[in-house]
DNA sequence: TGACTATGATTTACGACGCA
DNA sequence: CTGCGTCGTAAATCATAGTC
């Protein structure tokens, strides 16, 4: 019954203060639309300028810092799509055991 | 209803639970850890290779593993983690 | 067959650390 | 020191598989 560091809470969406977890962060879940244009223009290229990104940002009633976290978060699903399986270890599957 | 989206886009569709000895495998992992379940990307790749899943989906049992056993602490996981660690010197020792 | 639950995958949001 | 990049993860949620 122990109860190790990783076990305790981080966040948690109360806004009761008392305790020392952070107490933020709600996971919003965007419109079909905010996505929708946040993957077109991921489309049209995987990097924002600071001027396209306040754009996007005032189109799509979110905040700068959402949408350079959209991006990053996109880049990293990009790679992940975009990789192959199994690049590696393939004939050592009969070297298992 | 049009917007049918692109949900039959989702790989998730086609989901598949894992085999019961891939579970087994994870789940001696996970609880002979239990102070610490952060496999290093070289222990993800052996555990993948085990349990012929990719690293990815190592990835993402551990991730659900840790915030569901966070979820249920003073209920069956603990008695869970006592058989599970039995078995684990068992089946890995 | 239809809830209800289990489980694998995906989606937001950060913190840690790197680099310019 | 600022600020955006990647990487790994938390937590919530999605979508379907499995169970009764």
């Amino acid at each position: 019954p122990v109860i190790y560091a990783w076990m305790k809470k981080v966040h948690v969406n109360s806004n009761d203060g008392f305790s020392s977890v952070e107490s933020k962060r709600a996971r919003t879940a965007y419109t079909r639309h905010q996505v929708l244009e946040l993957e077109k223009e991921f489309h049209f290229n995987k990097y924002l300028t600071r001027r396209r990104r306040i754009e996007i940002a005032h189109t799509l009633s979110l905040s700068e810092r959402q949408i350079k976290i959209w991006f990053q978060n996109r880049r990293m699903k990009w790679k992940k799509d975009h990789k192959i399986p199994n690049s590696k270890s393939k004939l050592s599957e009969c070297a298992q055991g | 209803v049009m917007i049918l989206r692109s949900r039959f886009l989702d790989a998730r569709r086609k989901r598949r639970n894992f085999s019961k000895q891939a579970k087994e495998i994870l789940d001696a992992y996970f609880y002979s850890h239990l102070s610490n379940p952060y496999p290093s990307e070289e222990a993800k790749e052996e555990l993948a290779r085990k349990c012929g899943i990719s690293v990815s989906q190592v990835s993402n049992w551990f991730g659900n593993k840790r915030i569901r056993y966070k979820k249920n602490i003073g209920k069956a996981q603990e008695e869970a983690s006592l058989y599970a660690a039995k078995n684990a010197v068992a089946v890995g020792g």
